[in-house]
RNA sequence: GCCCCUGUAGCUCAGUGGACAGAGCAGGAGCCUUCUAAGCUCUUGGUCGGGGGUUCGAAUCCCUCCGGGGGCGCCA
């Protein structure tokens, strides 16, 4: 109900300033902001509408603020409202509310402050969509995390919500890489044979080749060449998808559907798509090949999509697919997409518009760079030669945890180096334990109490008016904090929020501890401060689920 | 040359229109006979890259310059 019913009472009080009759636009035409005061002396929440309105009222912000106190009704759990600075209202919230908050987030659980804000729009979210001809590299796993973490957020604030992976299995790249896979087999199988110049070199190849080699090598070299190389193909499909969803498994990033772009060839959807263009006088013959004028969207140059040779540009299909993504009716779209790929973007959006879709539906967030660095030495990676950390080494290494947090924990938008020394420590280097610490500690206290011979009398017997210690106060108003944080994480798909967040949760939550015995002789007070442990832990699970970290109960 | 990201404490990064700029690490001083010290308390440390501008108010928006990263194919 907060921050809306600061809102709402503010709003009314400067409707009725207005004379009664709201102007045009009605009481949000006022502009103002109910934010977080930065600092805690300020109160629990702050308006600056006696600022942004002063001009339009005529008087100075104070006054106004004074005005506006006057005229404004009555705000339940409200304990005060006062005028300060240049002439914010900040108001304070009673210690009645913090003790709805506790017992909100206690009986409910973790999926206490869910909303339904996004009711009704369903959501896609693309990520990771590495091609199937190799293992996943640390990139990706940014990509997966933060996908990930934002289609999780996406659904606590109540969008229906579908991860998707998109995997390129037709076309040149396959074919190199089939290539490759054969003559890796070959060699394994003791033949004469070279992995092609432009094929892929990394170590994983030798291994899958033998690999195949071993199950199907002696059928398939008595194949024609057609015949075998569909077959190498296949195999090598199946086994790098294989070897991708299980990495994705390892550090919990499930998918609603892995989508082939052959599907699209086969449908016949990527010449339905270029009719499409072509009728709509988007496409032009130049030099032998198709070309779409993207700049008439804004792009820099226009797009070849047909080679002089008649083959598909990677724009051809990729058209159709995102034509197909909205034809399967998702309200909005987001891909992720890694840095590399920023330079797409207008062509993509330009081909939405050109056939019709609002391209602003489609939402593309980048990753930058992560770097691989072991004990402040950078890792040096060619994914030419193949020669790369893959992603299941990563994880292998350092633990599903650490990786999650540490690729959820900054800014899409900041390139990070990922340190391998660093992210296997089990100390103060690596946040992701301070927060699982705090939950094992929740945990641990309620072995205590029950070892003890205590037993949690239920919520509404509990004397929760005793929780009066600053700490305990300063940890409601943290939890309190649980909706409004997903709320913007998710609408500015900035996963690192939530471990911002956490990260509070836990030094309330460690700081509580420190301060206030929990179990004691005192009856009544270990009861409230049970329920408070209890309402602590639904907020961390919480956001330990969002980030998809494990939450332990003993460490 | 053009496009995208970025420049905030010694280090790694939060903060993107508000009130004295924050966290962790590192440095300094303390806290375990009692529920997990992977913890807590106090403390040192900043011309928010430089310069202009918009605004009642700018780390945040605009312009410009400088530094770092990435992208600019009839490759994916």
């Amino acid at each position: 109900m907060f921050p809306e019913a600061i809102h709402d009472a503010v709003a009314a009080a400067l409707a009725s300033l207005d004379g009664g009759g709201a102007p045009s636009g009605g009481p949000s035409s006022w502009g103002f902001v109910v934010e977080r005061p930065r600092d805690r002396a300020n109160g629990d929440w702050a308006a600056n509408a006696a600022m942004v309105g002063a001009k339009r009222a005529g008087m100075a912000p104070r006054d106004l603020a004074a005005a506006i106190i006057e005229h404004l009704p009555e705000i339940p759990f409200l304990d005060g409202v006062e005028i300060a600075g240049p002439g914010f209202l900040n108001f304070t919230l009673s210690h009645d509310w913090y003790l709805e908050v506790l017992r909100t987030a206690a009986a409910g659980g973790p999926d206490h402050a869910r909303v339904d804000d996004g009711a009704g729009e369903r959501i896609q979210v693309e990520f990771v969509s590495s091609n199937p001809n190799g293992p996943l590299h640390i990139g990706h796993a940014r990509g997966g995390v933060v996908g990930d973490v934002i289609a999780r957020l996406l659904d606590y604030v109540g969008h229906p919500v579908e991860r998707e992976y998109y995997y390129n299995d037709a076309g040149a790249q396959m074919t190199r890489y089939a290539a490759s896979l054969e003559a890796a087999m070959r060699r394994a199988m003791g033949q004469d044979a070279e992995i092609p110049e432009d094929g892929y070199h990394g170590p994983y190849v030798l291994e899958w080749g033998a690999e195949l080699a071993a199950e199907q090598g002696g059928a398939l070299v008595e194949m024609g060449e057609d015949e075998r190389r569909e077959a190498v193909l296949a195999w090598g499909l199946d086994r790098a998808m294989r070897d991708i969803e299980q990495t994705l498994a390892m550090v919990d990033i499930p998918f609603d559907v892995w989508f082939s772009e052959r599907t699209l060839h086969d449908r016949g959807d990527v010449d339905t798509a270029l009719q499409r263009l072509d009728g709509a006088g988007h496409l032009y013959r130049e030099d032998g090949a198709t070309w779409f004028r993207t700049t008439h969207f804004g792009d820099e140059k226009d797009r070849v999509v047909v080679t002089s040779d008649g083959r598909y540009t990677y724009l051809a299909p990729d058209i159709a697919y995102h034509l197909d993504k909205f034809a399967r009716g998702f309200a909005r779209v987001i891909n992720i997409w890694g840095a590399d790929h920023h330079g797409y973007v207008p062509r993509v959006k330009a081909s939405l518009q050109a056939l019709g879709v609002d391209p602003d539906r489609l939402e593309i967030v980048i990753t930058q760079m992560v770097n691989l660095a072991r004990g402040g030495e950078p890792v040096r990676m060619s994914m030419r030669a193949g020669e790369f950390v893959t992603f299941r080494e990563v994880i292998e290494e350092v633990g599903a945890d650490a990786v999650r947090y540490f690729l959820a924990a900054y800014s899409p938008d900041t390139a990070i180096t990922f340190d391998l020394e660093q992210a296997k420590q089990q100390s103060m280097d690596n946040p992701v334990y301070y927060l699982q610490y705090a939950h094992a500690r929740m945990c641990s206290l309620e072995r205590f109490a029950a070892a003890e011979g205590v037993v949690r009398a239920p919520l509404g017997d509990a004397d929760l008016a005793l929780l009066t210690d600053p700490a305990e106060v300063e940890l409601l108003k943290q939890c309190d904090r649980l909706r409004e944080e997903v709320r913007e994480a998710a609408a500015r798909r900035a996963p690192h929020r939530m471990t911002t967040y956490g990260t509070d949760v836990a030094t309330a939550f460690h700081r509580f501890y420190t301060d206030c015995r929990i179990v004691t002789d005192d009856a009544a007070l270990t009861q409230a401060r049970l329920w408070l442990v209890e309402a602590s832990k639904s907020v961390m699970v919480a956001v330990l689920g969002l980030l998809g970290i494990s939450a332990p109960e003993a460490m």
